[in-house]
DNA sequence: TCGGATTACGTGCACCGTAATGATC
DNA sequence: GATCATTACGGTGCACGTAATCCGA
């Protein structure tokens, strides 16, 4: 066996032209290089260089030595890159969200849960995140709906209602309840990324107009110094605390209830057993729908 | 990048199972290996083992390093065996010839011209050697004839005449020369590796027997110590001294002389032209027929 | 108690860098 | 004189082996 440094000063050589461009490339002396390459035709039993008195240049085995050299140093990179890659996907949970409001509980759930592992999250709708989960690119995802699929199992680990947040002077701002064809035409503040909510709200409320929002503390600074209705959740309003005066107003339609369903493929259902029974343990509604 | 004999050391293991029986295998110690293990999990970032006390095996990563090793450590196997082939290839003149009498004198004549290289040499017809001097399997060839190709060089080196060998109290004993129908029906001692003359014999004497013998110093005993016939060539004869009495006849045959032809690709022209130098300048007849 | 892995420790040598030499332009 | 390769030489880091320790069957 040959070592790879050696193949690699060859190579450096082969790129420079001389020992001291390369050796100053490698960051050794001129003499080190000079014996590595003798030491490396001495291994290979064969002469690889024709060496004038003051001057050495590859020979056509030499050249043939250094492209298959290039060859392997290839070999080896990539082979370490794959091993590195494995090992971070090894170290790795990755989670698919229909809804970017529950990552930071889970994210910090399953940090406790699996400590040193890295935990990833991506939020797209529910038909991707079944096919990545079937593909295991996600090892968990928090679905709408229990997937029919037999291959999965799932739990309902929590639920979130809509509400409408008016200022107190709005018109409707004392209502019990509202449906939102009743606010339809109005023109509201609306969180960009915030999912399938979306399509209901326009599906019900055709004439509404709606300022998306990308940055969150952007929309909390104009619910807080607006006159614009905004949504929200009891989720959310659980996890925050908003400085605004404001009224939240239950949506009554049917669809502005939602049940999430933290799904897993069943191979891994033993890995993430941890995850379902901390839901389990934290509400009794959802034990019983599990039994 | 990441010294090979770590790798090698990790297969090692892989094959053993145990780090004290690789490290036997490999002819180090025990805590050398554990070592090497050790920096080569550190080099790689990467857990590969499972640790208990007093026992360590791969995990799923080093599985796959195992695998990723043994095909880099095949890879530079491959690459420094074909290197030297080359090599062997650059270092070796190989020679075809029509007729194995000429190998001796063609052999030493090469040696001596191309100091340190290796002389292969091989028997077989005129249209493998073409074909192979075309391929550059060969570098040179003895052929019965000047090749048509517009390709090749070629030069008259040497010629044969074929002689059939009597002993004295053979009833043809004293003719000054024979056709081979003259001798068509009887038995005759040859050499099997005679080449083409082989060919001629058979075709002029149908009803001949020829008793082959492969090893040149029994035929020479059977020769001595029968008293059937044999053939043999003046270029034979001139560098071989006979102990027994037989008295060599000239064959009539117009077939019965041959001129061999040193040939080679025109592009390899220059490399020979030692080769072809002594010859023209030993024999006038060969130096009138090259002019 | 033995076999296996790791840690501790002292040592040798392999490889490095500096310096000197030789050679070419 | 400048550049480049090789040889000479002295120093050092590092990888090795031995020994000790720990652990488990």
């Amino acid at each position: 066996m040959i070592e790879i440094h050696l193949f690699e000063q060859l190579v450096a050589f082969a790129s420079c032209g001389t020992l001291s461009a390369a050796a100053e490339e490698l960051h050794i002396s001129q003499p080190a290089l000079s014996r590595s390459m003798q030491r490396l035709e001495e291994e290979l039993g064969v002469q690889l260089f024709d060496r004038q008195k003051s001057r050495i240049t590859l020979n056509e085995i030499g050249e043939l030595t250094v492209r298959h050299a290039r060859n392997l140093l290839m070999q080896e990179a990539s082979m370490i890159e794959q091993i590195r890659e494995l090992d971070r996907k090894k170290r790795t949970i990755f989670l698919g969200f229909c809804t970017p409001v529950l990552i930071p509980d889970f994210v910090s759930l399953l940090s406790g849960l699996y400590e040193g592992m890295t935990i990833s999250t991506e939020v797209t709708d529910d038909i991707d995140l079944v096919q990545r989960l079937r593909e295991n690119k996600y090892q968990l995802a928090i679905l709408h709906d229990k997937p029919d699929e037999n291959e999965f199992f799932s739990l309902p680990v929590e639920s979130e209602h809509l509400y409408v947040f008016l200022p107190p002077a709005h018109p409707l701002a004392d209502a019990v309840g509202l449906y939102l064809k009743d606010l339809d035409g109005q023109t509201f503040l609306l969180y960009s990324q915030i999912g399938f909510w979306d399509g209901l709200c326009r599906r019900e409320m055709p004439n509404a107009r709606f300022l998306l929002q990308q940055e969150l503390n952007v929309l909390g600074e104009l619910i807080e110094n607006s006159a614009l209705p905004a949504f929200t959740t009891d989720y959310v309003m659980k996890r925050t605390q908003s400085r605004s005066d404001r009224i939240a107003i239950p949506i009554l339609d049917e669809e502005a209830n939602v049940t999430y369903y933290c799904t897993c493929l069943k191979s891994e259902k033993t890995k993430f057993r941890p995850v379902f029974q901390s839901f389990s343990k934290n509400s009794s509604a959802i034990r019983n729908e599990q039994a």
